[in-house]
DNA sequence: TCTGGGGTCCTAGGACCC
DNA sequence: TCTGGGGTCCTAGGACCC
């Protein structure tokens, strides 16, 4: 989708059309940055990931919205239901990117071309919103030409081609490569993908290990996976919030900290999968952040396991004592949920089972907030939005 | 200019085991 | 007496993507 958050919200409210538009994070303006700006707005120099302060001074006259998470995600699942018109082989790279294997279905359509419009059209049709479409013989190649007929735009590379339509770029339209190792490559003088797919392997070793050089070399030359698998189960699940200003109380910090995790646990459940391993995250004032990890002795799907995993971990984030900005809670090491009791405390296992199914039963009709543990407080402040 | 939130993947050291 | 070579798990950190 081209502008995704942005354009959604010009399709919401078609006053905005033609307007440039900012779509924002959650907090109070104050320390939120750009999450989609509009084609007009980036004219202005407006970018994802920028701070809203910058935005404002870049674009006075732009139009600064709330980010509704929910109704995007509603938006992506109706445009997946279209793609599904197209071919049932689809898989959703994130909220507004997906990969189809259309080898099966072109011939339905006469060519690729008319297969984009068809997908297109329907798009605009149902959702007011327009996006742009690459073909290619891997995902990488397809997701770098959509790239470069942004927005609004369809760009086909022959099979064979890949190589040679990518040569000429610069290497940090190459996924994979982010501003770090732009600059490492730019700094020995490789500014193109083209002169990227002729550094010697041992030398993008020595900077990118082992991983990292086989990966940059495959995907210089064009190569990449066209593998088309539907969502597997998630690795990790995570809640984060950031405060309106720096803390240094963790009777402030900690209540905080326990309503993430509650987050965390519902979702945890909501997918049907249980824990082993719970991080703590603290960004402090300087904005250094540290991590501090606990693997449990057995999976969990329980808020008070992840609590008390949380209570064993607070000693370590608070040692440094510098006001905190951030501070989230990880869980990982995920598996399916067994739904069997352990050998080992049945009875408590029994107990909070029950409680987290009735709490989640409630909190299905009458929305996240209807239930708290008793030491999470109520603290509109410094909650995180919920949806 | 002062830096969100949700993810994935990789690296590297140390513990521990055979 | 001054010491190998795996393999796996745990932990912390960081790059990258949308």
């Amino acid at each position: 989708m081209d502008a995704f958050f942005a354009s959604v919200e010009s399709a919401r409210d078609p006053s905005l059309r033609g307007k440039p538009l900012i779509v924002g994070g959650n907090l109070d303006d104050l320390r939120s940055v750009v999450s989609s700006a509009s084609y007009e707005a980036r004219r202005y120099g407006v970018r994802s990931a920028m701070p809203i302060a910058q935005a404002k001074r870049l674009c006075p006259h732009g139009v600064f919205m709330r980010c509704s998470r929910g109704v995007y995600g509603e938006a992506s699942r109706r445009i997946q239901e279209i793609l599904e018109t197209a071919t049932p082989h689809i898989q959703m790279a994130s909220i507004d990117e997906a990969n189809l294997d259309i080898t099966g279905s072109i011939h339905l359509f006469g060519d690729e071309e008319k297969l984009a419009r068809h997908i297109k059209n329907a798009i605009l049709e149902q959702e007011r919103i327009t996006c742009t479409i690459g073909v290619a013989s891997n995902k990488m190649v397809a997701k770098v030409a959509a790239n470069e007929c942004k927005p609004d735009g369809f760009l086909s590379i022959a099979p064979g081609a890949e190589r040679d339509f990518l040569a000429p770029l610069s290497v940090g339209k190459l996924p994979g490569v982010g501003p770090h190792a732009k600059e490492a490559l730019e700094n020995m003088g490789v500014m193109t993908i083209g002169r990227l797919a002729t550094v010697p392997e041992p030398t993008l070793k020595r900077m990118f290990g082992e991983q990292g050089a086989a990966s940059l070399l495959r995907a210089a030359c064009g190569m990449g996976s066209d593998e088309i698998t539907p969502q597997d189960q998630p690795k990790s699940i995570s809640r984060e919030t950031t405060f309106p200003e720096d803390l240094s109380d963790w009777r402030v910090i900690e209540p905080v900290v326990f309503r993430l995790a509650e987050h965390c646990a519902y979702a945890l459940r909501s997918e049907g999968l249980e824990a082993k391993r719970v991080t703590l995250k603290t960004r402090y004032a300087d904005f250094q952040t540290k991590s501090f990890a606990k693997t449990l002795s057995d999976p969990t799907a329980l808020d008070v396991d992840i609590m008390a995993a949380l209570r064993e971990l607070f000693p370590k984030a608070q040692a440094r004592r510098a006001r905190v900005r951030l501070v989230g809670v990880h869980l990982s090491a995920l598996s399916w949920n067994q739904h069997q009791m352990r050998l080992f405390n049945r009875e408590k296992m029994e107990k909070w089972e029950r409680v987290s199914q009735t709490v989640d039963t409630v909190r299905g009709k009458l929305g996240f907030d209807a239930v708290h543990v008793g030491r999470v407080l109520p603290d509109s402040k410094h909650a995180p939005k919920d949806k």
